[in-house]
DNA sequence: GGGTAAACGGCTATATAATAACGTCCCTTC
DNA sequence: GAAGGGACGTTATTATATAGCCGTTTACCC
């Protein structure tokens, strides 16, 4: 093993709450997108751990923290926004939520889910899209998007199950 | 490309039913699980077409041609069934589920998905499922299952969209 | 600044997907 | 033929997601 990815050990989780709003204003800004409030803290909310969080959790933090009264389109809006603007993935098998790593640059998303302590790593390999790649390629077959996610156990569950 | 995927172009598909059934038949015989009417039923739909296929879809199946009363458990019951012994598999993004294109073998289920004509395409690259496995080498993941879907377009929509 | 169009989000309702829990029947096994 | 367990019917409920309408705000253009 050559590095432990940062959500699996403890760390200093507001720096990367921090750093995922100031990446998400920055590109929202160069890009003309507009990052309201409400998508702002969507996002600030799927940002909370490194475990996808499901569209009626938010709805429930809005309502319970925030009072604000929100119904699930308004949930769902802020994440096709935020889906759009490649800042979260969704993780299917989950149907849930998750930020985005390393948004504004193209990749996929590759994910390693952790089935005890449900984080979920996101991983930038190449050599997973060039496998896929070459896949397609064989069966004539244009890629659009790659969906990965991969269940097991992280590092940390591992040793200590 | 070098091999077009049967699924991309016209065939005599009930070959791919009865191969599917018989596999599924001795399969079962060998392993002593029951694949009993009602299971064998919903793998025959789940093969009817290579496109995934919804738990509700069959539910209506069900009900209209074979005008057997059945409730949602009764589907997903089978379909547990048939996912556990490694007959069909489900595509999370699609919410539905397939016929394995060869079940008894170790295999993941990785596959491409045709936006515009929806028919899956399973493929068996090792080359896929290596690549995750040194990734997740490199991060420390135990890997237990892996699911890769990839949405784009086949080799028989590129050329007629 | 005022007009206009589009975007945003509150709201109600509904669609779609999946599971919980219980009862009955049937098949096996002894 | 009694005991036990698996299979499936049945009812109800939970979970996830979308449609569509409407008032307000925002951006933009002149």
């Amino acid at each position: 093993m050559t590095a432990t990815p940062l959500a699996c050990h403890p760390h200093d989780h507001s720096h990367c709450v921090a750093a995922a709003l100031a990446t998400a204003d920055a590109l929202c800004a160069s890009s003309g997108a507009r990052l309201t409030a409400l998508r702002r803290r969507v996002l600030e909310l799927v940002w909370r751990s490194h475990q996808p969080l499901g569209a009626y959790d938010i709805l429930g933090v809005l309502s319970a923290e925030d009072g604000r009264r929100a119904a699930p389109p308004t949930v769902y809006r802020a994440l096709d926004f935020l889906l759009e603007n490649g800042l979260i993935h969704r993780i299917a098998s989950l149907n849930a939520f998750i930020g985005c790593n390393h948004p504004g640059q193209s990749h996929q998303g590759h994910f390693f889910l952790c089935r005890q302590c449900s984080t979920a790593i996101e991983v930038q390999q190449p050599a997973i899209g060039a496998a896929i790649a070459a896949a397609a390629g064989e069966v004539g077959f244009a890629v659009e998007s790659q969906m990965v996610e991969v269940v097991g156990l992280c590092s940390r569950c591992r040793v200590q199950p």
